[in-house]
DNA sequence: GTGAAAGCGCTAACAC
DNA sequence: GTGTTAGCGCTTTCAC
């Protein structure tokens, strides 16, 4: 390992020039910094991130914590963050909280207070008042991704508005038998994400002169089978079967165009479907949804965290805007007959 | 932040001494372990890692390269190394190479070697031998998952036995007019797997007494959409339609399956289907498949790693052992007609 | 703009 | 089994 002072005897300067020279910041010459870049090239000079931490206290790396991993919102918005941070010269610790309490509360202590991560990244993951207050008094910023944690920033689209776009263009195509496949109470590992969806569902309705009714309402897990099951339920009735179904995720929503299929309908003519997320799956499938683009979500987080580390460095554009979503539609939805 | 001096106070013994009983391994009384342990908790005294780091060269950090994060193979890999790595009080960064060879480069010159890390993991990726020559100038073990990397212990089950057996499932039930959708010369992040499989796929035919037929191969691009391009290809042909269809994946076995309904037919009454990976879908699809484990894949590359850089503490049970796979039948195949 | 030197907070010899 | 002490390799005041 080739160390900071023999690229300091080779260009001819101080380490303490060295150092200045190559992390960018300070005042240099543009000769001396050419001299010492050029130093550096030669000798494959690379900084020792611990030492320069441990004299610098920054980390150069963040914290992202998930409950999960193989979903594709999670992954997503992680990938979002990755890019950012790898353009931003700053490296991405994983912490995938899918055990139990026991795991979690050894990520906080052993993990994220070690002094490892100059921030964290929450997704869908509601922090306890401790754990914030912790990291607060470490000085650590954090960001949420995906709903909201009490007194801290966090990124999430706006799900009464997405819930209700979703039941707008349903009723705007003339239906008015709409149901909604929502979470169940099980599923809570976020904050209220289903509640939203449905107030925004119920909402809309109303709006729309109609009733919302609890028998055009079915809980479900979030994944395909059980957005499967719950359609079939839905559709199986003899009476006031709906003639669309507004699903609070795209994989619920293919659930809902498979049981569709298997009970001798046709989507769109028998039943229009829609979902939100827009998943990598949702165009195979003819999907209309609501996009919400979970990647610059991963993105805008490592931007707000960049702002405050570096502050009046990065174009604050956006920083206090809401994620963005879209209506997007293909083949799923149509008038009812 | 309270530091290693004042616990050292507090339960009056030196540094050194907090050090070695917090740490475990040194032989320290275990009178004097509990009361430095109490004297810790008392402070809610945490390592600094950094400074831990750079006196003692270790990380405690291993790195995980991969090209995709969000396919349901690499997140279960990393969630499997995840869940290991912490348990052994290992952090894991993660490098994601989605974009271009640039964003390569630098990872490898500016991430990987700046000492961050103890060892790489390097999921379905083909270093370099430059790269693998460097990291291993460092000293850095290194161990790939899902592909061999020439000099280098990789773990990966055996594609040719897999595809094998899979194609023997299906000889077994009476088929003999089988085709094969595996991967498209474009498909090459990872290491002819997709040959591999192919081999396996047609050592199975020969040796049942049948010629592999070039026109019941079909070449896909390993998702969903792309297996049902292809089986629609080869079931909506008018003569020589095979009776089952082995898969190169589970998603592209699901694309299969799809196809087979849209064109009206029965799965697996007029055509039997099967994958290989045992992905989250596959039970839910009914869909028959060769099992591989991808977070035991993870699991098993973190054990080798600690191994390497803690020689003994571990047991080396399975080591060196092939990575499992198993046939699981469900409902996509049946004998023909 | 550049250099000298004092740490950053721990670990590991080495001595006892 | 425990204490003393010399670094680990940088960054950052403080001078100049």
């Amino acid at each position: 390992m080739v160390g900071i002072d023999e690229v300091a005897r080779l260009a001819g300067v101080s380490t303490a020039t060295v150092s200045r020279a190559l992390s960018g910041s300070a005042h240099v010459s543009p000769a001396t910094r050419v001299k010492v870049e050029a130093a550096a090239g030669e000798l494959g000079y690379v900084v020792s991130s611990t030492a320069s931490s441990l004299a610098s206290g920054r980390m150069k790396n963040i914290g992202v914590v998930v409950p999960f991993l193989n979903r594709w919102f999670f992954s997503s918005v992680v990938e979002g963050a990755q890019q950012t941070l790898l353009r931003n010269g700053y490296d991405l610790t994983l912490y995938n909280l899918t055990g139990g309490g026991e795991e979690r509360r050894s990520v906080f202590e052993h993990f994220l207070l070690r002094q490892r991560v100059d921030a964290v990244i929450a997704i869908s993951l509601e922090l306890t008042e401790d754990e914030v207050a912790r990291l607060h008094a470490l000085g650590k910023p954090l960001v949420g991704v995906g709903g909201p944690i009490p007194g801290v920033r966090t990124l999430t689209i706006d799900d009464v508005a997405v819930a209700r776009l979703a039941t707008e263009h349903l009723l705007a195509l003339g239906h008015s038998r709409i149901a909604h496949i929502g979470g169940n109470k099980a599923f809570d590992l976020d904050f209220h994400l289903p509640t939203n969806r449905r107030i925004g569902y119920e909402y809309a309705l109303t709006e729309a002169g109609i009733d919302p009714s609890p028998e055009l309402f079915q809980p479900a897990d979030f994944t395909m089978a059980g957005g499967y099951q719950a359609a079939k339920q839905l559709l199986g009735r003899a009476h006031n079967r709906p003639t669309a179904i507004f699903a609070a995720s795209d994989e619920m929503a293919i659930g809902c165009i498979l049981a569709a299929r298997d009970l001798g309908m046709v989507v769109p003519r028998d039943v229009s479907v829609i979902g939100i997320d827009d998943h990598e799956l949702a165009e195979f499938f003819g999907l209309s949804t609501i996009a919400q683009f979970p990647k610059g979500q991963g993105e805008a987080a490592v931007e707000i965290l960049l702002d405050q580390l570096h502050p009046g460095q990065h174009d604050q554009a956006g920083l206090n805007t809401p994620m963005p979503f879209e209506l997007i539609v293909r083949s799923s939805t149509a008038r009812p007959q």
